[in-house]
DNA sequence: TAGCTCATGTAACGAGTTACATGATTCG
DNA sequence: CGAATCATGTAACTCGTTACATGAGCTA
């Protein structure tokens, strides 16, 4: 039931519109965590209707009314005491895996097309991720006196680059096992 | 849909029964996707109600008849017709990303012991991914003329313990940018 | 006028989690 | 005698994904 939480950080970061929300979840808040908007519009609904959330329709000029959500007393409790319970570790869920233990059983050259592709992936939210760190937190027009907020948005941007740098790192060592095995020949 | 292929992937490397299948879950399978014994024994019937898999009744000694599953010829084209098709680059699903954030509107310096915990817990696997690169790969007991399917499982598991690794060192990150924050004192 | 962005939703289904439930054997 | 291991399941619920659905304005 992490979604709740992240919309509710998302919120207290700054209020905004469901469709506001789903764009966050494909950018910063998106390095942790993504939604659709499907889930986004079904959890808002029921946050607002369990008290944690206030909506209030913004009239706009040549764009569609929205909705703007902001967190409530309630919500704010909520978030703070998830926050002080404590969560288990989780495990990886990494489907390329399950198919390069797979592939032992089918032709493991196969593969080397889909993992360079993932590799390629990894390489562009990477550079994604790097643009984002200059823009926000390293650059020279990055704010100079970090509060906690920042500090901390700064470290978890520091946990997804370090993400994509050891993944591409090991996909590197899963092409290279596997153009060995290719040159061994299929049967040895 | 990943749970079905993992399942057939292990059953290929070896037949078994779903206790069996879930211990292997929170074993080498596990270092890439996780499944509790229920979500097993419901998709084992499944597959085995879609003619992937084949049962066998074992009548054991001094313990419960066990059912051994193993892959069907259909089960074994499923697998492969997944290979060859391109699956998309999954993203991150990090709880704790969210707590850090949230933090910013709580006590930073109260979520240091959770996150020394977690710390411990990825020093924990670490240690256990370690032990189990050593027994079964690169020890002096270890099967020397590897074949694919060695080769493979070696190097899933070197990416787990890469993910380990970065894990740990982020956390340390997490930790001085806490530590960092607590002695700024609360409201800077 | 065709396609993109902004904006909000419903419905159906599949996947994952939590709680409940049973029962034999082995080891201390 | 109690706890751990081996062994299998059901039921209820929540979460996540996919498909469907609408409509205004702006831009080439």
């Amino acid at each position: 039931m992490a979604l709740d939480h992240a919309i509710l950080v998302s919120l207290l970061e700054k209020p905004g519109s469901g469709y506001e929300l789903a764009r966050r979840f494909e950018r910063s808040i998106g390095y942790f965590w993504t939604a659709t908007h499907q889930q986004i519009y079904r959890v808002l609904g029921r946050m607002v209707a369990d008290g944690l959330l206030l909506v209030r329709e913004v009239e706009q000029q040549g764009r569609p009314d929205k909705k703007e959500y902001s967190v409530a007393g309630p919500g704010r409790a909520a978030l703070a005491a998830w926050l002080h319970k404590p969560i288990e570790p989780e495990s990886l869920r990494h489907d390329l895996a399950v198919k390069i233990r797979g592939a032992a059983f089918d032709d493991p050259a196969a593969l080397i097309d889909e993992v360079e592709r993932h590799r390629q992936a990894h390489r562009d939210r990477l550079a994604h991720y790097l643009a984002g760190e200059l823009r926000d937190f390293t650059g020279p027009d990055a704010p100079a006196p970090q509060d906690a907020g920042q500090e901390l948005q700064h470290v978890v941007l520091r946990g997804g680059i370090a993400y994509e740098r050891m993944t591409i790192a090991w996909l590197d060592d899963v092409l290279a096992t596997l153009h060995r095995l290719e040159a061994a020949g299929p049967g040895a």
